[in-house]
DNA sequence: CTGAAAGCGCTTACAG
DNA sequence: CTGAAAGCGCTTACAG
């Protein structure tokens, strides 16, 4: 017997007849013997062929195979979105192909070039903390393939996209705070290209206007990496310097991490000194000292949508409207931000 | 302008010229000349001309791809090993096709079919928690496509594997708790079918036997899940049993975030009354309170490990003889375990 | 220096 | 009911 994988063709061989004939008889095609059907299928078993997605891809000009770019899989948000991309992908016969930018434009550009060289079928794009430049993902529109961004938002592209209410899930952590006695609340941002960065900021700003918080700029903290050990360093500087403070939004939980290590390095209390709050309720908030606050997202549904959105683009005849789909996020309340009434 | 990626057809026909030429002149074929080479070539860039992979792929006889099938990518550990496979890979010019099997064994075997469908040029797997029978795995060697076990070792298969030396990180840590004046120590076991877990298991037994503490069948509890509610159910239980327990090693640390959990509520003190050590050094260990000792696997070389191998056999002439490669594993001592001497 | 032809594995319109 | 042919995109041995 050779080697490797069986094909339509040595079936044919054994069974002295043509391809056409074993192509048809694998796939219930009308009009085909009883007999021939069940040798070609008894033999198929018995060798275990199993068709060469590879070469249907080349015939069909479709690969089933989405792909996606993330920026970091080991992050939890986004291996539970990964897990819903693949869950509704495979539920509909696509494969899903995963490249890691590891938050640089340009292994995110390469990325993109190799999954197009791939060809797939269509797109599942959360860009880099880097990217600024939107050449690469333009050229990949232009060139017809369907593409959806998830999670980080990008402006002034004709795409579809599920994102999740960043500006209400900031402003809903921040009015928890304040509604905590809180009258001088730090926000540790994120850089301000990404736009889910910018609309937690407008959202931690908007809460300050409504309640009347005073503010000054002093309050904000950029935080480019979105570290444990970056949040920590800013936060301890903060607290060393004048300013005073009694809570902090952090623009995610590891942020949120390293303001509750730094806070209670300095001797503070939390919440009673400082009540903190983050963003994204990382898998286990809960589990550490005190359990910090969140705005959870909702992972597992946005790489569900995600993949329905691009699935319906991908068998639409047509390009049709780019949608947005906005998913609502859920202020968690843990002992960091929990004071006694 | 046709829509889609452009092909060398479309190239030839604009040139003027075949396709042959075409991609000769595109791959710096001796003996194209220098005139056409540089039309060529300008027309690709202006084209934006990417090479088929899938066109590639059938005509070598090679995807570039190697398919790796894992438990659950949302576990640190296996997150890290990913990256590390995926930057071995990626450094070779292979791209890498990620399935999960979510434990279960048959995901397991889609996913095996689906990879091999795909004509993945070899396969790197960490069987399930289920996975007993190997008839699926040995069906993928026998028909030739190279494959490597990382992390969960299986028995009587002629495939090279990567390990962590899980008997000798275990007698360290039951040693380690010996050491602290630990003499009732639990172990929070996995399933039996898993050689880790049995591995894990033996280096527990050994160490008390070196230090000829008594044991008794009660104080191995195994957790089938390995989750962080299961262990703490099961630690629960032990608790409010007549057992005498003064240790814990936990076969995975969300056993022992478990056991941290229910020796807390059940109102004794760590490391005081009850030591705890965990296995893997899950990211965030030391963040929870008490810090989580652990014995900590080196998961992103163990990626790297892996796909070495991988890459090694996919592009020996024949088959060689599979080795075993064995990695350290690392006590890491924190506060759940720190007595003072 | 360049082109026509064959072939990778599969499907399907066209004949018979 | 079955087969020969063409074609998806690419490469390369063979001619010229």
């Amino acid at each position: 017997m050779k080697s490797g994988q069986v094909t339509i063709k040595d079936i044919a061989k054994e069974l002295n007849i043509s391809c056409s004939t074993v192509s048809r008889a694998l796939k219930d095609f009308p009009g085909i013997s009883p007999t021939t059907r069940k040798s070609v299928v008894e033999l198929a078993k018995k060798y275990n062929y199993r068709p060469n997605a590879i070469a249907l891809s080349l015939r069909n000009q479709k690969t089933n195979v989405i792909g996606v770019v993330i920026p970091e899989t080991v992050h939890f948000f986004f291996s539970t979105v990964i897990s819903g991309i693949e869950d509704a992908a495979m539920k509909e016969g696509y494969n899903v192909m995963i490249c890691q930018s590891n938050e640089k434009y340009e292994r995110e550009a390469d990325s993109i070039d190799a999954l197009m060289g791939a060809r797939v079928d269509g797109l599942l794009v959360s860009i880099s903390r880097e990217t600024a430049d939107l050449a690469h993902l333009k050229k990949v529109v232009d060139e017809g393939t369907p593409m959806v961004f998830f999670d980080r938002l990008v402006e002034g592209m004709n795409a579809s996209s599920v994102i999740v209410d960043d500006y209400q899930g900031a402003y809903d952590a921040v009015e928890h705070l304040i509604k905590q006695g809180c009258k001088h609340i730090v926000h540790l941002s994120g850089p301000d290209n990404l736009i889910i960065a910018r609309k937690r900021k407008e959202g931690y700003l908007s809460a300050l206007e409504d309640y009347q918080i005073p503010f000054t700029e002093e309050y904000i903290v950029e935080c480019r990496n979105g570290s444990e050990i970056e949040a920590e360093k800013a936060m301890s500087d903060l607290l060393k310097s004048s300013i005073k403070i009694d809570g902090v939004f952090a623009n995610n939980d590891l942020a949120g991490l390293g303001a509750i290590s730094a806070v209670k390095k300095a001797g503070k209390s939390i919440p009673k000194d400082i009540a903190i709050v983050g963003f994204s309720n990382w898998q286990f908030s809960s589990l550490i000292n005190p359990g910090l606050s969140s705005i959870s997202q909702p992972g597992y549904e946005m790489g569900c949508e995600a993949a329905k959105l691009i699935l319906e683009e991908i068998n639409a005849k047509e390009k049709g409207k780019s949608q947005i789909k906005i998913l609502d996020t859920e202020l968690i309340v843990r002992d960091s931000s929990k004071r006694l009434h």
